[in-house]
RNA sequence: GCGCGAGUAGCUCAGCUGGAUAGAGCGUCGGCCUCCGGAGCCGAAGGUCGUGGGUUCGAAUCCCGCCUCGCGCGCCA
């Protein structure tokens, strides 16, 4: 047991001897100022109003009543209201290290998860176009939350929608065919609703090189299957270059043709939900928290959106997927409340929370302390694979995922290529790549860094204590950034433990130091380098030996 | 008008789900800089947490009103 968990256990069976109410929760934080030692808890004064005590005198009777000299407990101390203070001796502390070493690749993963299918499901760009860096910022944000569900138990499939049919298939195969007219130097018109990108000329002309048979581009069918190919085999290409892979792509149209949408639509009337108005069918979604009820059949027959987006979800329900997370732009937030009330209009089981939603905000690019503007109606955009190819695939990861996804993100692209420590990417790799290095430079194996007859209590210095400290904080902030589903409190906390690194590094050296101090040292090197890589790890980033 | 999100140092943003004197980077100012790994290191100044109420031992955090900004409000997706 680690000394939280000690301490904790004897917070416990302290509190109930003093007869306070189950369950007995004690909250331990980490106190802003040192001088508060290493943990402090708040259980005094939560417990002041059931025992209608006073915080202080509970205080008194729990120390009273702790032992903590297991849990390496030198000193505790009531402060202010009523908190209580552990203070741990350097050695107990620094020990801990035996852990995060012992563990390796695998510190900082948990079993909360238990194993349980996990769907994430996000980018699901309609394949009208390549993927903008918007997009960019849902694959990161995505990926990255798969990775934190990975890390604590669960067993994450990573899918992606393609929508694949409706309306703006048609004006996608509309565009293209005008542009194949365009080819032959007829003055076809872009019809409404279309697409003028200049990759719609693109597809244009590998059509016609390909298909010289329909040179005046008259199979609107095969023109739009071919668009689709090729626009889905570009987006591909974006999410290889930014090592984003699926395990899952699911088309929409499946769900036409295999009959889900219709048995959904069924599903809906039976159990009593919908209505018929003005020639259309409605869903009365206000009995689930809409504002206003929503067309599920238009008048013209075809079905809105909404309907094969529940017919989905309900495939991922019934895929085993009991947890499914959905990554999106904000501007789709609407959507959110209409596919919760079409799968609670189902009647079929399925929790009112269902799927979770993470949107996030607009993303804006800045070159040269200018906003770099794009438009898709214009067809200029800067590709995923464009950004890739100019600040590389870890900064790109990094600056997506450095603000929580409710924040508009400014992408500064000077600073994301930057090779200096203002970079926070680079100085994160730099502080990995120093850890690195001493054991390159020492001729020492990481790998057989144990710990084993090291003397912890040698690891005293204010900044060994403050950079140990964040290291036996990383399990915990894994589980919480994965609780709350916000992968940025996983950057936040490498800047601020890099900086940590960083700081014990310039003032203390490692090597050629009396033998024992080199030893502990060590393994607190090869401790940060592990939390370090782990970390990057989580949001797709890799840790260089070298830079 | 309604819904969602945001408002924290000059700038860009954190703030661990209610804790103690609100933090970091950049910028500004002042000192160091022969080192396992480099133009780096140390320190200082800088705040009515948009605003007015409320909840309680305690609020940037929770509740209500108002202000500003972004997004959405279609039988488009």
């Amino acid at each position: 047991m680690t000394a939280r968990e000690l301490i904790r256990a004897g917070l416990v069976e302290a509190a109930r001897g003093l007869g306070a109410p189950e369950p007995i929760d004690p909250i331990l934080e980490r106190p802003r100022d040192p001088a508060h030692g290493e943990w402090a808890t708040n259980l005094a004064m939560t417990l002041a109003r059931p025992l209608r005590r006073k915080p202080a005198e509970i205080a008194r009777d729990l120390v009273a009543r702790l032992d903590l000299a297991a849990a390496g407990v030198e000193t505790v101390d009531i402060a202010g209201p009523g908190f209580i203070n552990f203070h741990i001796a350097a050695g107990a502390n620094a020990s801990g290290l035996r852990d995060v070493v012992a563990r390796g690749e695998r510190y900082g993963a948990a079993t909360a998860g238990a194993g349980r299918p996990a769907n994430v499901e996000f980018v699901s760009a309609n394949p009208t176009g390549p993927l903008h860096v918007g997009h960019g910022r849902q694959a990161a944000i995505g990926d990255a939350i798969a990775a934190l569900l990975e890390w604590t138990g669960w067993r994450v499939s990573r899918e992606y929608y393609y929508n694949d049919a409706g309306v703006q298939i048609t004006n996608l195969g509309r565009s293209v065919q005008a542009r194949i007219g365009q080819l032959d130097g007829r003055d076809v018109p872009i019809p409404e609703g279309g697409y003028h990108g200049e990759y719609i000329a693109e597809i244009a002309l590998r059509y016609a090189q390909e298909h010289p048979h329909d040179r005046k581009g008259a199979d609107l069918d095969a023109i739009t299957r071919f668009a689709v190919a090729m626009l889905r085999q570009e987006q591909d290409l974006d999410l290889q270059a930014f090592g984003v892979s699926f395990d899952t792509y699911f088309l929409e149209s499946s769900l036409y043709t295999d009959g889900k949408v219709d048995g959904t639509v069924r599903a809906l009337v039976a159990a009593g939900h919908t209505y018929e108005h003005d020639d259309a069918l409605w869903l009365r979604t206000t009995d689930f928290g809409d504002d206003k009820d929503r067309v599920m059949r238009k008048r013209d027959g075809t079905y809105t959106y909404f309907v094969p987006d529940v017919a989905y979800h309900v495939t991922k329900w019934a895929r085993g997927f009991h947890r499914a997370v959905n990554v999106q732009g904000a501007d789709h937030h609407s959507t959110v409340t209409r596919v919760r009330a079409g799968l609670q209009a189902l009647d079929m089981g399925i929790p009112e929370g269902y799927p979770e939603y993470v949107l996030h905000q607009m993303v804006t690019l800045m070159r040269g302390g200018e906003e770099v503007k794009f438009s898709k109606r214009s067809g200029t955009i800067l590709t995923v694979r464009e950004l890739v190819d100019e600040v590389g695939r870890d900064a790109m990861r990094y600056f997506f995922l450095m603000r929580k996804a409710d924040s508009p993100l400014v992408f500064d692209i000077d600073l994301a290529r930057s090779q200096s420590e203002e970079n926070p990417v680079y100085y994160i790799q730099m502080a990995h790549a120093r850890m690195s290095g001493i054991f390159r430079v020492g001729g020492i194996d990481p790998a057989t860094v144990t710990g084993d007859g090291v003397d912890f209590a040698l690891l005293s210095q204010q900044e060994e204590q403050e950079l140990i400290k964040a290291l036996l904080d990383f399990p915990a902030l894994i589980a919480a950034a994965a609780t709350a589903l916000e992968p940025h409190r996983v950057a936040s906390y490498l800047l601020d433990t890099a900086r940590l690194a960083h700081l014990w590094y310039h003032k203390h050296h490692v090597l050629n130091e009396p033998e024992a101090i080199t030893a502990a040292r060590l393994v607190l090197a090869r401790a940060t380098q592990i939390v370090l890589r782990n970390g990057l790890s989580v949001l797709g980033i890799t840790a260089p030996e070298r830079m």
